[in-house]
DNA sequence: CCAAAAGTGTTGGGCCTACACCCATGT
DNA sequence: ACATGGGTGTAGGCCCAACACTTTTGG
């Protein structure tokens, strides 16, 4: 960051990739686009792409969800830089930079094609294996922050509509963890935690087609959880 | 990361930065360079430079630092990527995207000004201010990212020497957070948590020059503290 | 009436804060 | 002897996991 020689540096191409993840009957699941050229073409990927001249690596990454995927202006998309990958030969045909990117969001349109992929699909993240380039790794990456950091922020409601239900929210906690929680106590907690969720007056919706109607929640102005939600399962496995 | 058209992307310059913390005298600081060229000449800056054609953002973060401050194989220093700067203009006169580390080291050796630093420093945390470039920016995020991994990893050792006494490691979190911990407690949450340390058998070392000799410690083979080590202030503030 | 889902109550145990106290060393 | 820092013990309280129980809906 010192020298200004134009010999002393070398260019790099520099890529934003996500990593979308959502909820989707109980699974995680994570949008992969397939690719449509040289490298790995008919390979799944995740979506991105390159940088342009006057973005920031976060504005790349909205522009390339919308172009790849058809998701453009996606309320309550929550963004959040992973690391980067700077590996030489992490791209076989050049040096590329990438910025990764975890995007967590609540009820997932179906996408579309577009850009450079030839098609988009929500894809169980159980079942995406074997990506393009190096994504497997960054996908692996973003799973086990997304998780690490439901134990202590708010992020949970990033994955829930704009009102949603303690219900449904501890279905997120129960689908990234993959463990079961205890009802009274989870409610106990997240009400207990000032400012992570606000109650909607008087309104409640039925979730489960049955039972009583659940009182429903806005996310709080909260960021961080004092104390946090801790990780401790019970055996047991759910949905 | 999809079309490989040349006019499909622009080069970019990328640097590494550093956020460089250690403990000196019970007090955090951060290592520092003076810019010797423009912009920013005579500004005090985070020390870092463009990546090699064959190095990733981690090979070049060592480089840089044995470079511009002639600190070379530095043992136990801890390096974590903190986050990538991309936003335009951040670089006066050109595109320059920045993956910025936090590095922690033990024992301070005195560094020496080399390559495009006329001279190189450590300073105190809170006189670090104005900067060159974002730098004020990536080393707040630094600090803020080690404080609230204290919480929940076993990074504060790498903030000590290889053998280190608890009071030492209790030294980092009240250094680093700004707080008094009870040193009973301290003690058996840490001596609670597997992994975290490990006794060296037989050794003790005198610490403030009086006292009872303390017990030498390793950092173990853990790498998250479960449960977390929070941050639950007392009122006062030591040294 | 039954099943299903939301929500409340309660209890026993464990953890943890706060503090008192003992140990070893230098001056 | 005393100051200084390391180390142990312990009591009271708060938190919380576990589970029983009530409430409200649809079939």
């Amino acid at each position: 960051m010192h020298g200004y020689d134009k010999h002393a540096y070398e260019p790099f191409a520099v890529t934003v990739d996500l990593a979308v993840l959502t909820l989707r009957a109980g699974a995680l699941h994570v949008l992969l686009v397939e690719r449509g050229q040289e490298p790995y073409a008919g390979r799944w990927a995740l979506p991105g792409g390159f940088l342009l001249p006057e973005e920031s690596a976060e504005t790349a990454a909205r522009r390339e969800l919308a172009e790849e995927t058809g998701l453009a202006d996606v309320t309550g998309l929550h963004l959040e830089q992973l690391r980067t990958y700077s590996e030489p030969g992490r791209d076989p045909r050049m040096r590329v930079v990438s910025v990764a990117f975890a995007a967590l969001l609540p009820h997932p349109p179906e996408p579309r094609g577009g850009g450079d992929a030839s098609q988009a699909r929500w894809v169980p993240y159980d079942a995406a294996a074997d990506l393009a380039f190096d994504h497997d790794r960054i996908l692996a990456d973003a799973r086990d922050r997304v998780g690490a950091k439901l134990e202590y922020t708010c992020l949970a409601t990033a994955f829930c509509p704009p009102e949603f239900t303690l219900g449904e929210l501890q279905q997120v906690y129960e689908t990234v963890w993959g463990t079961a929680l205890d009802r009274p106590n989870f409610r106990r907690k997240v009400l207990a935690t000032p400012g992570f969720v606000e109650a909607v007056p008087g309104a409640a919706r039925l979730t489960g087609g049955r039972g009583k109607p659940a009182a429903l929640y806005r996310a709080g102005p909260a960021t961080t959880l004092h104390p946090p939600l801790l990780r401790t399962p019970r055996e047991g496995r759910p949905a």
